[in-house]
DNA sequence: GCTTTATGATCTATATGAAGCTCATTTTTA
DNA sequence: TAAAAATGAGCTTCATATAGATCATAAAGC
């Protein structure tokens, strides 16, 4: 990823960041707490909160969950449920896709 | 990251990589079209729709924008405005947080 | 059935992210 | 107000994610 990023993802970014650091502050947790619990420095939990797109998603998982804050509004379990409709819904998707050639007739 | 993921963040990313696939195939995009518009490499895709949580988030917000998934729940204009509100709200939180003391008192 | 195209997997070089410091500043509590 | 702690920012080093290629396979469309 070289090219510069939408403005989707920048502000995705820079709201989820502060949605974790605004918990993370909310529950009295300090960085240094969160950033061992999480397995990681607490310069990449900074860069994190700071909605740097650079970050490994795994990172931001993980601190998202211990400080609270829940994508797809789904708990764990919910979660799990999802993830098998999900894979039930691929199985029945084509396994490859490709334009029709749809070629245009305009030779008449 | 060098701790092994939780549970949450690998159903998460299992899931998140699963709804782009399914987003994609759908639409009837090549996962080529999608790699060149997001701006990053068919392997790079790859992993994304496999899940795994090495991934840079920005790249995963690119792709998920591009074939249609929403995180958030929310279109671009909510998020602008849910950025706001997280801004005003991280305005009113401590700027530091930190374990008040409550020496445990128990020489009595 | 045949052709074309998409996908999956693997390999290498390199650009880049993450860790791990340090130091200055801000903020909180005593 | 003083002391202690948390944060922010910058730096260097190291590890690795990414791009970019290739090849084999599978699947669509004709």
């Amino acid at each position: 990823m070289t090219r510069p990023y939408s403005r989707y993802s920048r502000d995705a970014g820079a709201l989820l960041g502060g949605l974790i650091r605004a918990a993370r502050t909310e529950r009295r947790l300090s960085a240094q707490e969160v950033a061992e619990r999480a397995g990681i420095s607490r310069g990449l939990l900074q860069r994190i909160e700071k909605g740097k797109l650079t970050c490994a998603i795994g990172a931001v998982f993980e601190v998202a969950a211990i400080v609270g804050v829940r994508l797809f509004d789904a708990d764990e379990s919910t979660l799990a449920r999802h993830l098998n409709q999900t894979r039930d819904k691929l199985a029945l998707l084509p396994k490859s896709v490709r334009k029709k050639r749809t070629t245009v007739r305009d030779d008449f």
